[in-house]
DNA sequence: TCCTCCCTGTCAATTCATTGACATAATTTT
DNA sequence: AAAATTATGTCAATGAATTGACAGGGAGGA
């Protein structure tokens, strides 16, 4: 399916493109040119068509793209045509946070089980779920297939759970925590690192000041 | 003091740096090569050293860069030496895990306010701050020297509450609602995206599975 | 059916980012 | 005090990403 490497700065952009997608097709407009895709985007209409076609010619000369098929192709470019089940290991306020947005269960990442460190806090329930002790962990992801794992916990257990995680065959880690992860090759990290992107916005801040 | 424009690539790179600079300082360590960094961060030794050079020549030939005064540096650059005076708007479970996320204010960014729509919500106080209603925002951000606001609703709302921030002077939104806020140039915007991170991570997942 | 216009897919050109190379300056060792 | 080593700052070379240009393939109207 993948011939060549698609670069991250493609793929970056890849959701962005579906939002907008979608919110056209909710409106029910049909088809779309590049160029109006970029008025609304504010990005260049030959960007648009590059990176479209890094997946395949989905448009048609002279008429545009079928929004609603190309919505569709991204969604199923970006894994959203099957269901991913999650754990959250962290059961803070964060976690419970991330539990508690719908959004993500209706592009199909369910959340299977959450795993807490705390006794305390284990036993309770969050939208439904049970917070598991850590030690049930690496058994549930083996037995319950599970894909995605979140970490929402701070970063000295983070390296270690990362760890056993690969242990068990987790595919990908959603990392919140403020450290960067080493494992295998095999396993995807996507990092959301919220106080390097609070520092960017006040870099930008101060240098705008100076800049005027 | 900004010179020539620094690219957002760089901007983005600098809190790493000054997290594992941090680091270094924690524990102990005085001195640092561009060569010894690069090993640690994975980054190339090249790469380190132009980045640095954007700002100013932190080093010395045949010593390396201080820790501790780089750490400074950086911290300054980023402008982490002053106050930032923060509101969040929307009182939901993001915002109110975001309030109760401690080393935002170990790095100066003080939460002042908190608003939310929901009359239910106002007058609950959350780690000390009373929730408020939205009209009091516009008067707040003007009367409390608000730098930024952290937008965690809906992006049904975020589109609106984002002019009349615009309207009242504040400086920077930091955006976690899933839109594209529109406004004046002035003002900095930062997105947190955070589905269009999962997906990201959704699509890494399923590439790698074909390249195998 | 034919003609005109539109708009994609793609190649080439340009811009931007990263890496490599090295002259030079400070440190450390002898 | 001199020699050897270390490691920066910077320039040049390479590589990646974005933008521009256009041939040619439909679409839509007459």
């Amino acid at each position: 399916m993948e011939e060549k490497e698609i670069s991250q700065a493609v793929v970056g952009r890849l959701p962005r493109y579906f939002r907008y997608l979608g919110e056209l097709k909710d409106e029910g407009i049909e088809r779309v040119s590049s160029q109006e895709l970029s008025d609304i985007m504010q990005v260049t209409a030959s960007q648009i068509r590059q990176d479209l076609n890094n997946f395949g010619g989905f448009g048609q000369q002279g008429y545009g793209y079928n929004v609603g098929f190309l919505y569709d192709e991204i969604g199923k470019i970006l894994g959203l045509h099957r269901e991913h089940n999650l754990i959250i290991v962290g059961a803070g306020h964060l976690g419970q946070a991330l539990v508690n947005y719908m959004n993500f269960e209706r592009r199909g990442f369910i959340f299977r089980g959450i795993f807490d460190k705390d006794s305390q806090v284990c036993g309770r329930k969050i939208r439904g779920i049970t917070v598991q002790p850590m030690k049930e962990m690496e058994s549930f992801v083996r037995e319950n297939d599970i894909d995605i794992a979140v970490l929402t916990i701070p970063k000295t257990s983070a390296v270690e759970v990362a760890e056993q995680l690969a242990g068990c065959g987790i595919k990908g880690i959603w990392n919140f925590a403020h450290v960067d992860l080493r494992v295998p090759d095999r396993i995807q990290v996507e990092n959301v690192h919220l106080s390097d992107s609070l520092m960017k916005l006040s870099y930008n801040l101060s240098s705008r000041e100076f800049a005027e």
